[in-house]
DNA sequence: GCCAACGTTGGC
DNA sequence: GCCAACGTTGGC
């Protein structure tokens, strides 16, 4: 990804785009190395089960709050950023990979996603934000100072996609991973709504799809005691 | 800091 | 189109 970077990873402000149109999918002629080709095109592997994919209204979107340089920039971005940026909306920049890209153009606006902590001391889901604006250009890929800069794409195809998302609020208690991964083995072993959720199956994408189902019993979690 | 899992690259 | 090598993600 990024230079090296992770795929998540969102930051400065929003309200900056400009970048308006954006479009689809831009499967360019076809020269493409074919495991990204085929990422690229979205629908197929990315729901590998289902030919139509299900359309998805929840998400959980991977960022990570302590500090770690890279190239001398802090890739540094926590839910409290969020909540401090102008209007408390930031873009959801710096994702390289191209499920989780494809899976943010799919997003709309209203739809709702977890903020969630990642490479930290303690994982987990910190906060609910709101999608603002949905996929458009992501400027980093052809900033050459950013971390996130992408030598191969040009902007007249850009490869990458980005949305703004806005602060809504912080879960009643923070929801550790440990906890939900406690859960999700159990609902492995006799069933349950956590079976089968992509924070433990796709444990890499750094943006993903929930269900409602999951959406619902995880925020169900906020009002329990720790288990 | 380690390293398993897995996505991407690129030779053939 | 296969697949080994390589690079990244992210928990622990």
């Amino acid at each position: 990804m990024p230079p090296k970077k992770r795929a998540r990873v969102a930051k400065r402000s929003a309200k900056t785009d400009k970048g308006a149109a954006e479009g689809e999918t831009s499967s360019s002629g076809g020269r493409r190395r074919k495991a990204a080709a085929a990422a690229e095109t979205g629908g197929k592997e990315e729901s590998s089960e289902s030919p139509a994919s299900p359309q998805h209204c929840r998400w959980l979107m991977k960022s990570e709050p302590e500090s770690r340089f890279e190239n001398g920039l802090d890739l540094k971005f926590g839910i409290e950023d969020l909540k401090a940026a102008p209007d408390q909306t930031s873009c959801w920049d710096g994702v390289r990979n191209y499920q989780a890209r494809n899976f943010m153009r799919q997003m709309k606006e209203g739809q709702v996603a977890f903020f969630y902590h990642s490479n930290c001391k303690e994982p987990g889901i910190a906060g609910i934000m709101e999608i603002v604006k949905e996929a458009y250009v992501d400027h980093t890929q052809f900033d050459k100072k950013d971390v996130h800069y992408d030598a191969t794409s040009k902007p007249d195809n850009p490869k990458w996609s980005m949305v703004d998302v806005q602060y809504q609020r912080m879960t009643k208690r923070y929801l550790p991973l440990s906890e939900l991964k406690n859960y999700h083995l159990q609902h492995r072993a006799k069933g349950g709504p956590l079976k089968d959720m992509a924070l433990f199956t796709r444990a890499r994408l750094s943006v993903q799809p929930l269900t409602t189902e999951e959406f619902d019993f995880v925020l169900s979690l906020e009002d329990k005691e720790p288990l």
